[in-house]
DNA sequence: CTCATATCAGGCTTACTGACATCT
DNA sequence: CAGATGTCAGTAGGCCTGATATGA
């Protein structure tokens, strides 16, 4: 019965709203295989890049140095990413995905999916390529590279 | 030269990346005018429906009851809102819009179309047509009402 | 000297959870 | 009694700032 207001039509709000809904799908997912998104985008960055520093893994993965920390320190207790030193730079942590963080990323890659799925449930293949270019776009504009 | 993961291509990420810069705009502006995203909220609902119970303008706002509390603290302490006993329901408070609060609520409307300007630069208007129809249904089929 | 690296401690915002006393 | 209302305390996730120690 409450009717809605009219910030409720913004473009930002709308898109505040929608991502809202695909954080919160994604997140299930990963919490269903035991993860957060750090967790996922980190093993992600290191199987596509292989092994690195972590401030190299920062800068991939778009996590901050800070954090990053954290991050290894509940992968490395759970044995799915190894922490190793660089022998060439003594400064340097050399971080690396184990077997099992490799059948643990398969686990979330799965979610993940689902997630897009469930996310993009009302609309036709044509629509979401519609949206995603547009969020490029707009994505190009705001943070180019 | 960081080359960047396929999980950036994902409309979850996409949606949330996007959605994080619009935040940014919108928060900015509201900062500028010394608010925060749910005072302009609560103020908007106040002009929007009149004066009502914080239970009533949490419903309308989207604002958690818990988190209206404080809100409405810091919107009396600048004498943007009153706060009032309901003489008819000794439970509640009504709050009312002041003039102070009116005047203070353009202030942030001006911020607000500002930010979606910027944030909707690089789009057409049917692109921003598009795009607005495209969230609104992926929040009609996620949020129904 | 500077810069990069790793660590630690903490804040901020939005959302939410739970407990509680009060009143209808 | 159930149910609504207002208050308070606290959590979680993602993002961020700053200070520090170490080594290149």
């Amino acid at each position: 019965m409450e009717p809605s207001a009219q910030w409720k039509r913004l473009p930002s709000w709308l898109l505040t709203q929608t991502a809202g809904h695909a954080h919160r799908l994604v997140t299930d997912g990963f919490a269903a295989a035991n993860a957060r998104g750090y967790h996922y985008r980190l093993l992600a960055t290191l199987e596509e890049f292989g092994p690195a520093s972590q401030a190299a893994l920062g800068r991939r993965s778009d996590i901050h140095l800070s954090d990053m920390v954290a991050t290894i320190n509940d992968l490395v207790e759970e044995k799915l990413v190894k922490r190793a030193p660089d022998p060439a730079d003594r400064r340097r942590n050399i971080v690396s995905l184990t077997a099992a963080g490799k059948r643990r990323l398969r686990k979330l890659e799965k979610q993940l999916a689902q997630a897009q799925d469930e996310l993009l449930a009302p609309l036709s293949e044509d629509e979401r390529a519609q949206l995603t270019g547009l969020l490029s776009r707009l994505l190009e504009h705001h943070d180019p590279r």
